[in-house]
DNA sequence: TATTGTTATACTCTATAACTATA
DNA sequence: TATAGTTATAGAGTATAACAATA
């Protein structure tokens, strides 16, 4: 239960920003720790199935992360046999990551995770307000990029 | 320049309000490097000249930080001679944080380097819709308190 | 020479625990 | 005993540098 924001800092972005990140990772933390995950290595699972089997660096850049980051969030997910590390014939030096059966399972129960702690965190606007915001985020990302 | 965010994760709040927030931090650091100030030491100022004197204790708690951190931000604001540490002669353990002259000025420049950078971060959206977004962030944090 | 994955290392940010001086 | 400020320390999270295997 932080402090009420002050009024000298909610005229700002910096502070919203961050304190609403802060609070929405926190959720998002506890609602996927019972499944073992990370948000990172829920996001690495949700790219792969979408975009199927890609290299470590190819990850890495979709997730904005350094390449030795995610070493250790391809770890976590082979531990929990979510994700396959092969050898791509191609070039023997990469990965190829493979989504398994289990990964599948994992990656449903995480969605249905977040979805509740998204909805949850949400809820204080109006649907119509909530694609506005992520509408918003989104033009504001991607303006940002160049 | 990152890359552009993933379809499968342009449809969660976490990356959005995660890259967005580390874009706009970006822009503030370099906005008020110049002034040797940090986010947090400009949130300080801004608090302190609104709110007027206080202990590290209460700063601490308006800016949602452990009061441990605080030490730093207000060693940053004195070696600047923005802020005096002065013993509250009422309670000798605390310290009331005075802003100096000094201190005035230098937030002055914190707010002119802050508002080109925000409205640069902010520029992609109609103005109406940047208020709008700064209203859902405010209740979302709201909301998220208790 | 350059690149993939990896390890070792360091840096930033922040918190917990323990100390001191007051209360 | 409890609290304000401080210091020492530790824990995330992330990056840079260097290395082995491969291109």
């Amino acid at each position: 239960m932080p402090d009420r924001i002050p009024p000298a800092l909610a005229d700002h972005l910096g502070p919203l920003l961050g304190r609403a990140h802060e609070a929405h990772r926190r959720l998002s933390l506890a609602a996927l720790a019972p499944l073992e995950l990370t948000p990172k290595g829920f996001g690495a699972l949700r790219v792969l199935d979408a975009e199927g089997p890609m290299s470590q660096r190819r990850l890495a850049e979709r997730q904005g992360i350094d390449r030795t980051t995610a070493v250790a969030v391809v770890d976590q997910l082979e531990r929990l046999r979510a994700v396959e590390r092969r050898r791509d014939p191609a070039d023997r030096r990469a990965h190829a990551l493979h989504v398994t059966a289990r990964g599948t399972r994992l990656l449903a129960r995480g969605r249905s995770a977040i979805a509740s702690a998204e909805q949850a965190f949400m809820a204080p606007l109006p649907e119509a307000e909530q694609e506005r915001l992520k509408q918003a985020l989104r033009a504001l990302i991607e303006a940002s990029r160049g």
